[in-house]
DNA sequence: TAGCTACTTATCATATATGATAAGTCTAAT
DNA sequence: ATTAGACTTATCATATATGATAAGTAGCTA
């Protein structure tokens, strides 16, 4: 089983992903979609069609490929059926 | 006074800032950019510096043009002395 | 085995974000 | 009135994100 797949089945139990994030130092955007993805109850090609694109495109994303644009980001999230929040907190 | 210009000014005071956030329903990602330079005290020119861009950059993303990448938005981020985080909640 | 679903990767054309430059606006001084 | 600082707007070239297509991988089930 690949690392993706892995974390794909993993993420949507909560228990696991808790401490997975508890591990995990570097925290990764491409996983902060896949999980809202799951959370969603989403297939890629799902998603895809509610964005009017191709689950190729949501792939790219997942997998760290990629710089969204704030818009895709947005897209994504509502998509999933999400309101994106932002904040900051002073850099250590 | 420019309705940016007042902005720029205004969420400078904590206070101000806190009463236009309540009365502000639709929340501009512009304002948030803004609002971070303010708080790192730079200028537009300042922050184009120190993100290796032209001030005319910071001005677009500030003014509410463009869609911004998220490596734009990090280095952005970054650039005040902050670091962004982002979290979701259902969509009401 | 074969066939299916879900996903990844590679490639390409096109749309768009970014960086740069020039010109204009606004405000506060001198 | 004019000079300077901070910012906005317009335009353009270039880099890059996006959408689309095709081919490959992995897991599952009959």
């Amino acid at each position: 089983m690949s690392l993706s797949k892995l974390k794909q089945k993993a993420f949507t139990n909560e228990e696991v992903k808790v401490e997975y994030d508890k591990l995990e130092n570097e925290f990764s955007f491409a996983n902060f979609l896949l999980e809202m993805r799951n959370k969603a109850g989403l297939t890629q090609a799902d998603l895809a069609k509610l964005m009017n694109t191709s689950f190729t495109s949501i792939s790219r994303l997942e997998s760290g490929k990629g710089n969204p644009s704030l818009k895709t980001i947005n897209n994504f999230a509502h998509a999933c059926g999400f309101q994106l929040n932002f904040n900051y907190s002073r850099l250590s």
